[in-house]
DNA sequence: CTCGAAACCGGAACCGGTTCCATTGCCAGT
DNA sequence: ACTGGCAATGGAACCGGTTCCGGTTTCGAG
């Protein structure tokens, strides 16, 4: 494996020289650039990343802190920001802390203990309240896509509007019995998680329209979790004729439990959920759409611009930015939505 | 952030030694080993990563290269090995190569580039040729999960078994008329991916009994694809009593399109499927069982391993592992499947 | 009491880049 | 012709650990 001092000596400079041709910093003249550049590739010349970072103190990577991988939102955003990392040049290292509270303490401190990134991305909060404010012991910018949060920068969907729109819908299409299913947030450090708020835009618009006051239920987020309430609460007489479903996964586990209890959907049961999952268009489910990798690609985005921010000295006094972009929900009509048998 | 030097200094050791007895090597006394950690405490000293690489070539880091993070198989895989890596105190950097063929070349070369990991672990063979062979130029440890290789330590289903046992399930019940769904793979290097395997034990088992011989459709591997293909073939009088899919999500696509289609399942079709995916269950899906992320863990015991033999030199002339660990698929008994009306 | 091995420790080289600073060469301005 | 100034370049320090090598102790055996 050849050392830039190899590359520097067949070309007939310094080290130095090498090091500015091959990096683009300027000085170099033109000519002995192309040179450089032609002696490496002839040698197959790779930078050493260690001892580039070790000189630079830049690592070229951004870190991931998400709850887990095997779940349709978190992957797509993981999707969304290995896409955007890879156009930066950047690498990606990701912390999986795995089910929640289960020893995710734990490795959040390796994580800590490392901290060998220049930028950091959390997929939800799933860390508990103390381990929050360590993340400013990094100085790097840190931000939060899945959840609105005081302490970063966040990218989420629009949860009130995704909220009221669901419930509106069916509201427009005469009904008055709603029950809304929150799914259940693991851990949940402010009040206002996007489980929350979905839930508050749904009592919101109860209340406007005067429908009937349900308690709402938490349900767990998973399909069959959420199919297993389901059987129980659909298999009464008096049970609502919509419901308002925090997730594709939940409102699908909703679909099957009523078509196993023999409730036909829509007819008898409007479903909605939020997410437009892939699977949510073969099932017929109405829902809310968002575009998880979008939002990876985003906050990747501007962890690059932050990052280079604080690269030039004299922008680090301003204040951090711990602004919130609520990404506008998309309503998707199917057919798991019609008005109330009368 | 205090250095090495400083921690040695406030020892009064030498950062040779206060570097032993940091780092667990022996040649220290007990007590100064203790005295050192103590100090190296209070001052909240952390090694520096980069320093430490580029001084030991070690970069306490594996790769995956995965073809995509937001299917079930491929999470679940990245999630075990994300689990067994941190328990090795080793990072995981990813490298999610996109939609399969869209710039994944492009971006497994910036990989080999920067090539920064001690080992690395491919998820399926999402690479083409030219790029397979290349991997041998990194001299680090290399295996697969998802599918045998010839080139690589491979660990996955055992395919054969799984089609086999799928397809006797059926025959069992009194089955003669099967139809096989294939799913599709992108890139195919090898003549036995693992759907080819499935697909050949398939007509294996359907010669050895005598079967009506369809032949094999492929069909893409996720529900919403499987579901839109399964809406046409299904709805044919001459259709098949049952069918071996190569996925659940092709199953439940299947189940989907039937339902729609007014075909009872299990009275009129069954339907078995592999993988036993979490909404398996709730869905009566009977299937074959794997463990994608012990997969996942026991790749990254199988690289631990292997990184530690190439460590004490002599063990390097020894032949690579390239063996192959098929896992013995375990059959799961639903209501998707069912005796054929007479 | 002496001698040698073994345990412990410090100095310094090294890993492979980046970057500050000094030097050189060349050209325009007066 | 002289010089201020700028572009191009080289030397060397530095980033922060690890490790080789040689020098002291210490301690048990003879």
């Amino acid at each position: 494996m050849p050392r830039l001092d190899d590359v520097a000596r067949a070309a007939g400079v310094s080290k130095a020289t090498a090091s500015r041709a091959l990096s683009g910093a300027d000085g170099v003249s033109p000519a002995t650039r192309a040179k450089v550049q032609r002696v490496a590739d002839e040698l197959g010349f790779r930078a050493s990343g260690a001892a580039r970072r070790l000189a630079t103190g830049l690592t070229r990577t951004i870190g991931v802190l998400t709850p887990s991988v095997d779940r349709w939102y978190f992957g797509s955003v993981l999707h969304g920001i290995a896409h955007a990392a890879d156009s930066h040049e950047h690498d990606v290292l990701l912390y999986d802390l795995g089910a929640f509270g289960h020893g995710g303490h734990e490795k959040f401190e390796r994580f800590m203990r490392r901290g060998e990134v220049d930028g950091l991305v959390t997929i939800t909060w799933s860390l508990v309240g103390g381990d929050l404010t360590r993340l400013a012991e990094l100085s790097i910018p840190v931000a939060t896509v899945g959840e609105p949060t005081p302490h970063t920068r966040s990218f989420c969907l629009d949860d009130d509007a995704a909220g009221r729109q669901a419930t509106e819908h069916l509201v427009r299409l005469g009904h008055t019995d709603l029950l809304h299913l929150a799914s259940q947030t693991e851990v949940q450090p402010f009040d206002a998680s996007s489980s929350d708020r979905r839930k508050r835009a749904f009592e919101a618009v109860s209340a406007e329209h005067g429908l009937r006051m349900r308690p709402v239920r938490t349900v767990p987020t998973t399909l069959e979790g959420a199919h297993a309430v389901a059987l129980h609460f659909l298999d009464r007489p008096d049970r609502p004729t919509g419901i308002v479903a925090g997730t594709d996964e939940v409102a699908l586990g909703v679909m099957l439990a009523a078509h196993q209890l023999g409730i036909r959907v829509p007819e008898e049961l409007s479903v909605v959920g939020v997410d437009d999952v892939p699977s949510a268009a073969p099932f017929g489910l109405t829902t809310i759409r968002q575009d998880p990798a979008q939002h990876g690609e985003d906050v990747v985005a501007w962890i690059m611009g932050a990052m280079r921010s604080r690269g030039r000295r004299g922008g680090d006094a301003s204040q951090p930015d711990r602004s919130h972009t609520g990404y506008a929900p998309e309503l998707v009509v199917r057919a798991s939505t019609a008005p109330p048998r009368p």
